[in-house]
DNA sequence: TTTGCAAAGTGGGATGAAGTGGTATAAAAT
DNA sequence: ATTTTATACCACTTCATCCCACTTTGCAAA
């Protein structure tokens, strides 16, 4: 279970330290990709294997599903993590995501989540503000 | 059942000293996360492994729950209890509940909420005085 | 009541790891 | 051949963690 919320700065050469919090359970290769709302997923390669085996299943007919595997499963590269912890960025997910120096490294769940700190900090603050309402439809179907 | 109110002291390094009334249930593991209401929760655990099982199998293709998510797994933070059954409270979570030196903790049924002593006092002093109003509300639906 | 003891809350110093920046070497591209 | 890019390696700084100590409070025994 990843969970937990960092932020750690993007240096010139597009090097970021993961979490000591998060090694462990990425392990030495992890896979990033685009993810949902202009931020950068991680998974570690076990989990990854999982997601994409669940996209690939949907199969090829439904274009809904064509150009989400072409997002999710295209936009994939595979990133060894270095001695001191680091991975490096690809540059078309840096431009995806927009980051500048300081990003937030959000644990969810089974993915770690990669937000350009301005870009998080906006989206959090409008959430917020929406948690009371989210919370009470979500205790409604009991999950809370 | 965690029951009852504290006031402690945040220190500088920004260690909170949980009432020794809660520690054995919260147990040496416990998970603090955005609150409700500009509040922190904490969660054993046992407890926290409840709610998020149930919140990340709702998976990613709804923009709410994505965001209720972020919300609460991506505000989350696990935390060990130290000898002296102190925690430390992420800079984030710091921030986000506005936390003075002076915090007040206080035990609802399954987790203990953390606030700012201020905001705490006029949150109750607007409650108590809406209070009257509140239970004709529950006691519509049945609670009371 | 007084004294002693144990537990709880708070404060501070020392150590080690985590995060970050930089250099050197190897590989690749121009 | 020269410039650029990637990777490994090393070094510094900061902060979390551990450990110890002081103070206060409540309880119990004398």
């Amino acid at each position: 279970m990843l969970i937990g919320q960092y932020t750690h700065t993007l240096d010139p050469k597009k090097r970021l330290s993961l979490p000591s919090a998060f090694r462990k359970e990425l392990g030495k290769k992890v896979v990033l990709t685009n993810g949902l709302d202009h931020s950068i997923f991680i998974y570690s390669l076990k989990e990854w294997e999982k997601v994409a085996s669940k996209l690939g299943e949907m199969g090829i007919g439904n274009s809904d599903t064509r150009s989400f595997n072409r997002f999710m499963l295209g936009g994939a590269s595979l990133v060894e993590v270095d001695a001191s912890g680091r991975i490096l960025i690809p540059d078309f997910l840096k431009k995806f995501a927009s980051l500048g120096e300081k990003v937030i490294l959000a644990g969810i769940h089974n993915r770690v989540e990669i937000w350009d700190e301005k870009a998080w900090e906006s989206y959090t603050e409008k959430v917020s503000s929406e948690a009371n309402v989210l919370a009470e439809k979500l205790s409604e179907i009991g999950v809370l």
